[in-house]
DNA sequence: TGATTGACCAACT
DNA sequence: CAGTTGGCCAATC
């Protein structure tokens, strides 16, 4: 029995470390074809549905925009979230994203 | 059951 | 440079 997709999304976002960040994208192209992008951002839309904590303000779009933060309450939680993590967030968008970028298929292996 | 949509991405117009 | 399109696959209507 595999594991779904959704439940190797929570894996690898739940390993994010404190303070970092990664992307959609990477997430998927970690997974290889067993999913794209969108599916990253449906796992995570389902994540509350279950009883895991899933750092999902962790994950952003490829330009390190706050694309998912309107499910975030409407607010700038999600900017929040990550300012108190240490990391710099400016007009939606994490400062020197570069740096904080956590590549699961680099730092995971 | 078929059509539409979505927290993306890259390529194209 | 902004808008559209195709691709990926599951959930929702």
């Amino acid at each position: 029995m595999e594991k779904g997709f959704f439940q190797q999304v929570y894996d690898i976002v739940i390993q994010i470390p404190r303070g970092r960040v990664s992307s959609y994208g990477l997430i998927a192209a970690y997974l290889g074809s067993k999913g794209s992008a969108r599916m990253v951002g449906w796992a995570l839309n389902s994540s509350r549905n279950i009883p895991k904590n899933i750092p999902a303000h962790r994950v952003v779009n490829r330009n390190g925009l706050l694309t998912g933060k309107k499910h975030f309450g409407g607010t700038d939680i999600m900017a929040d979230l990550l300012r108190s993590e240490g990391v710099e967030i400016e007009n939606n968008s994490i400062k020197n994203f570069r740096s904080y970028l956590w590549d699961p298929s680099d730092e995971l292996k």
